[in-house]
DNA sequence: AGCGTCACCCGGACGC
DNA sequence: TGCGTCCGGGTGACGC
């Protein structure tokens, strides 16, 4: 489940290369290969191939969780959603068996879509603006302050952590990171968005910047079947730690259901009333 | 209108 | 071995 973190950390491999592979920009699009065509969201698979031929990458961006390729003519994106992974490969290696959509490039390489889940997507655009304009702030932005999150919150009167997860709310953050956040804010999950008090609204602000720093620091999290190399999962505090003590004061975290999504946090450090 | 809930798309992991 | 169930990002449908 590749989060802001996670897709940064993407984005900056692929833009600037590295010992195991050249950067993304210059590259040249020769073929591609679509083994599981729902991948491809916009335009219908046979135009996409078409118009996607012969395109070069001319740099490689994020926005919330999508990774934005500019191209000498139009924009490609691509969302991860749960199980997407993207590497720049030498082409002579063997195909993975998710590898369900791969660009072949100049130079003998591929950048390859691997998505055991097929739930991500691909999208070529003349103007990205259609997909991402609804997204929010982005919450490491030099806009994103704590009172301008303090506004955004007041207007809503929701649970906190649905609201995190809102990428209109604001972009990028996915379950991880939210109940990493709420920990660091010492903030149930629950508490309502519009009852949240000056110093709370800082320490979520807080809380959740110095979450995705950690994830980036740590080169994201590789969970579950994804490994890409970096090794945040081994510092959640309470993201799937259910029964395990609090790094801060050792109660046992505990699991509950928000908005249908697993919830992990301190019935100590985050009281459901204020505290 | 705003909010919560649910279904959907997938398939690996897990429990029985 | 073979079921059924859970899980999740984002979206859309529905109901209050």
């Amino acid at each position: 489940m590749p989060e802001l973190p996670e897709v940064e950390t993407i984005a900056r491999q692929l833009r600037c290369g590295g010992p195991a592979h050249p950067p993304l920009p210059g590259r040249v699009i020769d073929a591609v290969t679509l083994r599981w065509p729902r991948h491809i969201a916009a335009p219908a698979p046979h135009r996409f191939r078409r118009e996607i031929l012969g395109r070069t990458f001319r740099g490689v961006a994020r926005r919330g969780k999508y990774l934005v390729f500019p191209l000498d003519r139009g924009t490609l994106l691509i969302h991860l959603k749960m199980s997407g992974d993207l590497g720049l490969v030498p082409s002579v290696e063997p195909s993975g068996p998710y590898d369900h959509t791969v660009f072949h490039l100049d130079g003998g390489w591929d950048l390859r879509f691997g998505d055991a889940r097929k739930f991500g997507k691909v999208f070529l655009l003349d103007d990205p603006d259609r997909l991402l304009v609804s997204l929010g702030p982005e919450p490491l932005g030099r806009d994103f302050t704590a009172r301008s999150l303090g506004r955004a919150l007041h207007r809503h009167a929701r649970a906190l952590k649905p609201l995190l997860l809102d990428q209109t709310f604001v972009a990028g953050v996915g379950n991880i990171y939210a109940d990493e956040a709420l920990h660091r804010a010492r903030l149930h999950p629950l508490r309502r968005s519009n009852a949240l008090k000056d110093d709370e609204v800082h320490r979520l602000w807080r809380g959740l910047r110095a979450a995705l720093r950690a994830g980036l620091r740590h080169n994201g999290a590789s969970i579950d079947w994804v490994y890409r190399g970096g090794d945040f999962q081994n510092h959640f505090r309470v993201y799937q730690r259910d029964g395990e003590p609090c790094p801060v004061c050792g109660t046992a975290i505990r699991r509950i259901i928000v908005g249908q999504r697993g919830t992990h946090y301190c019935p100590t450090c985050q009281p459901r009333r204020k505290g």
